[in-house]
DNA sequence: CTTTTTACTGACCCGCCGGTCAATTATTAT
DNA sequence: ATAATAATTGACCGGCGGGTCAGTAAAAAG
């Protein structure tokens, strides 16, 4: 009777970009790109440094493509199902904003903002990458909302390219910071509803027209 | 006829320290702490690398000491001349808004939150120190005026912390976004001037109380 | 089975860089 | 002047890590 013995590896040469990938991110997440070891990569993935080159012609290329595809996957997770329009603006932009909550919570996103980030001055065309990519999209996405809300006179007047980014910034922020509360204390006695309940709150604040005085009519006060 | 010949090099013990880390500042700004090296860091500096051994025990502690210099130096300048109270709060306010802006724009400001953003993962004390020393302080500054004005029923009631956070970090990514206009395409065709306009704008549009709804006779309706 | 092809390994190479220190040069003391 | 001291240099060391490749193991073909 013998134990059918299992190889000592096998071939898999559709995982392994992949698996690669996976590792390699989270290698760079941790340590950045300069720091981060190609052996280390090579062993949380669960193989020899050899191999990577096999699938990605040097360390720089393999940052590239984990930053690519991260991203594109962010973008793709990003804009699934999203629904327009189909109850008033306020509702519309409730929703959108608890979907921008959990995107900039996801756990890829605070990672690839660091490194994107850190990488502006050595990498910029990466940085341009994802500004228009991800940032641009997610402004104008946010600004066609904004703007039908206008329209109905749910919204002050107001440039909704320039509210969508007002708006935004401190969706990230606060993302990052909920992704360090060891770090950002005061967000550490705070449930990430919370802080979306306060950053729904003072966003429509913002936005919202304030309640049309019952008596006279006056048309929509735009500060 | 001799021409004094000068030294090959001067003995400035005492000046020494501040040049390691401005030529230190500018090299981990441009490259990041691991990929930063240290003969890069004496050349720009115009000494040999030996001597940068003589003021600093090793490359983490220089870059140590880069962060906190900068920190500490960037909150003096952050709180020189504070002015508290002196006008309506929403003067104050604005007046706030406009040191704030002057500040995250200030040319250090982009590389120290990219290089504690950067390192978060790996010095978290680092980041507990900007964390503590910077962000709340600027928090704990822009909630008082904020207070204030909620006192003076100039602002809606909110908790002033929470619109502390809110309002500042708005400023904050689009200061970033500002010093990498390369990236951040959006920002190419406006003046940083009209940047602050929008911040200052929106912010006071999600603080300001409606107009009271009283007859006639508004009080302080500012700007 | 045997042969061929393909995927993978890991020992090795070599240049680079953090860190050291004996020698050198400037400055001060005598 | 000379000696003593302090500051600076730059050649050097050692190991680390990106990248290579001859060899090996798995799968496929014959």
């Amino acid at each position: 009777m013998t134990t059918a013995v299992q190889p000592r590896w096998r071939r898999l040469p559709e995982e392994r970009p992949a698996q690669i990938l996976d590792a390699a991110f989270d290698v760079f997440a941790e340590r950045g790109l300069a720091a981060s070891r190609l052996d280390d990569i090579a062993k949380r993935a669960g193989l020899s440094k050899g191999t990577i080159y096999l699938y990605f012609p040097n360390k720089e290329a393999l940052f590239r493509e984990v930053i690519r595809q991260t991203v594109v996957s962010q973008i793709e997770r990003g804009e699934r199902d999203f629904e327009y329009a189909t109850t008033t603006a306020t509702a519309s932009l409730e929703r959108h904003m608890r979907r921008h909550w959990e995107f900039v919570r996801s756990p890829k996103f605070a990672p690839i903002f660091r490194l994107i980030y850190a990488e502006l001055s050595q990498h910029p065309d990466l940085g341009r990458f994802y500004a228009d990519e991800v940032i641009t999209r997610a402004h104008r996405l946010l600004a066609s909302i904004i703007r039908r809300g206008i329209e109905l006179g749910e919204f002050r007047e107001v440039d909704p390219l320039v509210a969508a980014r007002m708006l935004s910034a401190p969706f990230v922020m606060h993302g990052i910071w909920c992704h360090h509360r060891e770090a950002f204390t005061w967000m550490a006695k705070k449930t990430d509803e919370e802080v979306l309940a306060e950053l729904m709150h003072y966003n429509l604040s913002a936005l919202c027209n304030p309640p049309a005085p019952k008596r006279r009519k006056r048309a929509a006060r735009v500060r």
